[in-house]
RNA sequence: CGGGGCGUAGCACAGCCUGGUAGUGCGCUCGGUUUGGGACCGAGAGGCCGCAAGUUCGAAUCUUGCCGCCCCGACCA
């Protein structure tokens, strides 16, 4: 293994690569298109797990778990939903191997072909609204406000760790209402969520949005979506929301009894993060030294290192630590010592920036003489000497202060790579160099498509909030209401 | 499925053109010297050179076939 990593400005996508699986994040498995996420990298995930379920909980919805297999006839049932997704799905026809008669192995048993073929799910929709069939009679039964964590498999033709992978990990919320009013207020409280979620966790500002038509998940009447910028200046989708309208309802028959004692379809929501969050992380704040991690999701948010020569200094420096370690545990802050002996503390101080590790206190003879401690911040590299008086609360302050650095670090890139162009002339040359690009656009498919096939830019979304200027088709003159975000995309 | 590249130690690669004892760096093991930013020296362990057939006295090297992987497209979160 090298020493240095590939930098960042020359091959972003060499760097991002190396970075994960230097980091321990995780790594290309055996199996075609799938990833193994390593202990270290699923320690994050854990984090984004546990901040997100509490998002969801204190709003009402709680965890519950369907079925792996879809059967082929759910995924029809949904017009739109089954063509969106028949290209990548992986398919169980056989429930049974033999032995090879003919020589070695194992082959499929023709004799245990399945009556219906098992899809394995791509996303539960399908399933979920089966089985939503069977609860729904009255209005008293709404809402339903439901959420799965689980794995799903889509046969990626092309796959990156984290970012697009043949299975990934992910929650997928899927809940029914009474009304449609409240199905999209749903829709919108739980993109708010993921919006709080990507900017106090994940300290990367993200643009909530609407999709266009053409961008629209499968199967939904509107898709809702954060859009974050990654420090090549392309987006990346880190989100979804959509709201179903009564279609899924209508293709399963999920009716129930209204208050006027009226028959109604129920309405829908469904909305999605997955482990692709993994790598926009690395993406969004990482550096030629490694990952950065923001203090509320790091494993380990600070690393004590001893600096010592004999083991009778380790011992005398370990005793100083103790206390320190245990205050800073009591504290509420995850922190390591780590006092072993086979690597340098040179090695140790390179390794933990690495992984992200937000603090570092280094401790060596010279401190306990001076009363001292090396606070080391991973967000921007500096150094300075404290006082071991007073040093958890010191933490503990910097904790937060490196959470919100990285963020407004991460929201200065976005703005400063965010563009407003009116000429079809400026949008093909600043297209290339990175960046949003706030444009009009005439709402028609035609003139998204061109532009995408012209420029590779998709409009990542139709921004919820933006101040509502009419203007002119950066494309083809002819009318907008307002501006849409364009970019190249992950 | 199209275009390009690569399969040699755990990892990264050289050797192949011009056939003749299997190499280098990192990592690993042991010993010593070191230790405030990825230490140094010495000694070791580790190979069906992707698989199969052919040519040859002799193949990592030449020929043919097969298999696998990576990159660029199409697909996509």
């Amino acid at each position: 293994m090298s020493k240095a990593l590939p930098k960042r400005s020359e091959n972003y996508s060499e760097w991002y690569n190396e970075i994960v699986k230097r980091a321990d994040l995780a790594e290309n498995s055996a199996v075609r298109g799938c990833m193994v996420i390593k202990p270290y990298g699923y320690a994050i995930w854990e984090k984004m797990q546990r901040a997100l379920d509490d998002m969801f909980k204190a709003t009402g919805h709680q965890n519950a778990y369907f079925p792996l297999f879809v059967p082929k006839s759910f995924l029809e049932k949904e017009e739109e939903h089954a063509e969106g997704f028949a290209k990548e799905c992986a398919v169980v026809t056989h429930y049974r191997l033999m032995s090879n008669p003919n020589g070695k192995g194992l082959v499929v048993d023709p004799s245990a072909k399945l009556e219906e073929e098992l899809i394995v799910r791509p996303t539960s929709e399908t399933v979920i609204w089966n089985t939503y069939k069977g609860w729904i009679q009255s209005w008293r039964d709404l809402p339903i406000l439901v959420n799965q964590w689980c794995n799903v498999v889509r046969w990626e033709m092309r796959t990156r760790l984290f970012l697009r992978t043949a299975e990934f990990l992910w929650q997928e919320g899927h809940t029914a209402h009474a009304t449609e009013q409240e199905a999209m207020d749903e829709t919108h409280q739980m993109l708010g969520i993921y919006a709080e979620f990507a900017e106090g966790w994940m300290a990367m500002p993200v643009v909530q949005g609407i999709k266009t038509p053409s961008e629209r998940f499968a199967g939904a009447v509107e898709t809702f979506c954060i859009e974050a910028m990654m420090q090549d200046g392309k987006a990346l989708q880190s989100g979804t929301s959509h709201f179903l309208g009564q279609n899924f309802a209508k293709s399963f028959d999920v009716k129930f009894v209204n208050k006027e004692n009226q028959l109604e379809f129920a309405w829908a929501t469904s909305w999605g993060l997955s482990t692709r969050m993994m790598g926009a992380l690395v993406m969004a704040h990482s550096d030629d030294n490694g990952l950065v991690l923001p203090p509320k999701l790091a494993p380990i948010q600070v690393v004590i290192i001893p600096i010592y020569k004999t083991p009778e200094d380790l011992a005398t420096i370990s005793e100083k630590v103790n206390p320190i370690f245990e205050e800073l545990k009591a504290a509420g802050v995850s922190v390591k010592y780590d006092d072993s002996d086979h690597q340098r503390s040179g090695w140790k101080f390179a390794e933990y920036e690495l992984r992200g590790v937000p603090i570092r206190l280094g401790l060596g003879m010279r401190d306990l003489e001076n009363g001292t401690v090396e606070v080391a911040r991973r967000d921007n590299l500096t150094k300075e000497s404290q006082p071991i008086e007073g040093i958890v609360q010191h933490v503990k302050l910097l904790l937060d202060e490196i959470q919100e650095n990285i963020y407004n670090r991460a929201l200065k890139f976005r703005e400063e790579n965010t563009f407003i162009v009116d000429t079809w002339d400026d949008f093909k040359a600043q297209i290339e160099k990175g960046g949003f690009i706030m444009a009009h656009w005439d709402g028609t498919a035609e003139t998204e498509a061109k532009i995408k096939e012209e420029t590779k830019a998709t409009i990542r979304c139709i921004p919820l909030l933006s101040d509502e200027m009419a203007g002119k088709c950066v494309y083809t003159g002819n009318e907008s209401a307002k501006r849409v975000v364009f970019a190249r995309a992950y």
